[in-house]
DNA sequence: CTGAAAGCGCTTACAG
DNA sequence: CTGAAAGCGCTTACAG
């Protein structure tokens, strides 16, 4: 620190100048104790004169003291903090998995660091450095699609993958199980009657588009049904593609009964070319998607019917699982957490 | 720290044991060095032999050494490390806020601390306490809308308040400029060539639908226009909203020429009802927007030309002034930034 | 050029 | 019941 003599910067500082944030010690030199007694009445332990436990409590309110969790985190070995890396923060996965964390966490029991990488290598490792760092106690690491995404290795903290789960079978991953989504789909579908179901897909370089394909054929197959059109329709996640496949499809198999898009976006272009061709949605053919994204499902008309990936949970279960692995009890494998089917209107009359 | 001599305990501990994480103690042992030494030479400090700087920086290389941060904060004073205490995660202003703060604290820099306190006051007043323990060096406090919020008053550290700004003058404050969005709004149609412009606005409780329709009014009257259609509409923030007004505004102003709706989603239910009704957009009808809510806007047919609020240059001058406050540099009032017209297919032909 | 010492703010055995 | 002392991991004058 280099002695500022200046008077001005004197004077400058003196006008912005923020009182010395309270210390232990001066709990301790206005109450008339010992640091030690002070950590101790202040910490409940045994051992103190209530008498000096109420002077203490007192002055410590008095000064607006709070204790310096970086002093306490230095002796303690551990922080109470964790690093949540992201790849995703513009879009939906990474902050309903915070959400789920924070909640599981119990609130305030630990901080949670936010990062996002952005997709970049470089910034991953230069944001992984820092929370190092920072000594966080263990590590969240979401990704932006199902597919399995590179490890970090060996760190000096346990580390969860979420949505995105880790090449390495050594690591814990956790992802939504999207195969289970498609069977939730077609069971309910069929359950309300529909036999002639087709389905168009998202983008077929996802994992998650392929993995719900195969639970919609799965299921189909118990129910002693095919896939009507014959294979899906694969495309992209987007309202326009949601309504060029439906075009084809109607052209093709005008006789289909129900529709599961791969997503809330294609389900809404779906919605829109069936209006056009004066197709009754639910009476004449009922449409189904996934993700339950709110802006999306429930501004339709009807509203949409959609598979929730349940991101809340999954955030939960990773700090679970975290808690655990800091506890010394690791997990590892790749976990897949069930969905949640939300019935609205565009599979059900007036749901 | 209590003894763990249980043989199974012993066991178990040791299967899963991490290997304690190293100290600059450890560097400096294992180079033959004192612990001042290795320091400096790690800290590029001049009066150290090239030769052992090189010995020294190879060690902590080869054992991976990571300087403990609480170390050198609980030294420096300062953390490194900033809060930021949203309302609204599961909305979309924070996380463009903590993009564009990520982006000028400079990666790596500033560590972020994110809570939800998800307007409950005595959570709020949970993370402030947790934030302060752990000595953030300053806060940035993001509310859900452009309504004053209560002021978090006096605190150890600088707060900035972005979207929700305080209600204490003294503090300082950042909002989007929800009037002059509404200029650029009306100053596009205008420019081309509508004259009978109506508005559809918002849920008239919140700031920003009026704010809005405020702006609307002052460039319509600056046009030599008037509202077409005399009052604004108020109703909610929804595509039914937007369908329902609509059909209203067509039928009382079949002559209209253009519709401001106050958001993204609003819109989308106009340009359901105008293709119902047979109006061609934006041949007939233009339609504008706010948000630029990029699922909603790019996903119409056509897409939505729509004001951006800009919250990541919103999220820069936030972390611009925290930076400028912690540096004692405090500015304080409310701030209203600039937003950006982003020109789609809605109003102008192939745009 | 190098290292012993003090200190950041706290907690915890340990003596009294 | 209270307090002096050691120590968490680091940095920075200060002596050598």
């Amino acid at each position: 620190m280099d002695a500022r003599t200046s008077e001005t910067e004197d004077a400058a500082a003196a006008q912005h100048a923020r009182p010395r944030t309270p210390t232990l010690k001066d709990v301790a030199r206005l109450a008339g104790v010992s640091i030690a007694t002070a950590s101790k009445a202040l910490n409940g332990r045994d051992n103190v004169h209530p008498d000096t436990r109420r002077r203490v409590v007192e002055t410590a309110e008095r000064i607006s003291f709070t204790p310096n969790s970086l002093a306490q985190s230095l002796l303690a070995g551990q922080t109470g903090t964790v690093g949540l890396l992201t790849n995703d923060l513009e879009g939906r996965f990474s902050i309903p998995v915070l959400m789920g964390a924070e909640d599981a966490f119990g609130a305030g029991k630990m901080s949670v660091f936010l990062c996002d990488a952005r997709e970049d290598a470089i910034r991953e490792q230069y944001h992984l450095h820092a929370l190092l760092g920072r000594r966080i106690d263990g590590l969240i690491v979401v990704g932006s699609r199902t597919d399995p995404r590179p490890s970090l290795g060996d760190l000096a903290v346990p580390v969860v993958y979420a949505y995105a789960p880790s090449d390495d079978p050594a690591d814990c991953s956790l992802v939504p199980d999207n195969v289970h989504a498609g069977h939730l789909a077609v069971e309910h579908l069929v359950a309300t009657g529909r036999t002639r179901i087709a389905h168009i897909g998202g983008d077929r370089t996802y994992d998650a588009a392929r993995a719900r394909d195969t639970g919609i054929r799965e299921a189909l197959a118990a129910a002693g049904l095919g896939l009507t059109g014959g294979e899906t329709l694969f495309g992209s996640w987007s309202e326009q593609w949601g309504r060029a496949a439906t075009q084809s499809l109607l052209d093709r198999q005008p006789d289909l009964d129900a529709i599961i898009c791969g997503s809330d976006q294609i389900a809404r272009g779906a919605l829109d070319t069936l209006r056009e061709r004066g197709v009754q949605v639910p009476r004449q053919v009922a449409v189904a998607s996934f993700d339950n994204w709110q802006i999306l499902a429930t501004g339709s008309r009807p509203q949409l019917t959609s598979i929730d990936m349940c991101f809340e949970a999954l955030g939960r279960a990773a700090a679970d699982r975290l808690v655990q692995a800091i506890d010394g009890r690791r997990t590892h494998g790749v976990e897949a957490l069930p969905c949640r089917l939300e019935v609205r209107g565009s599979t059900v009359e007036g749901a």
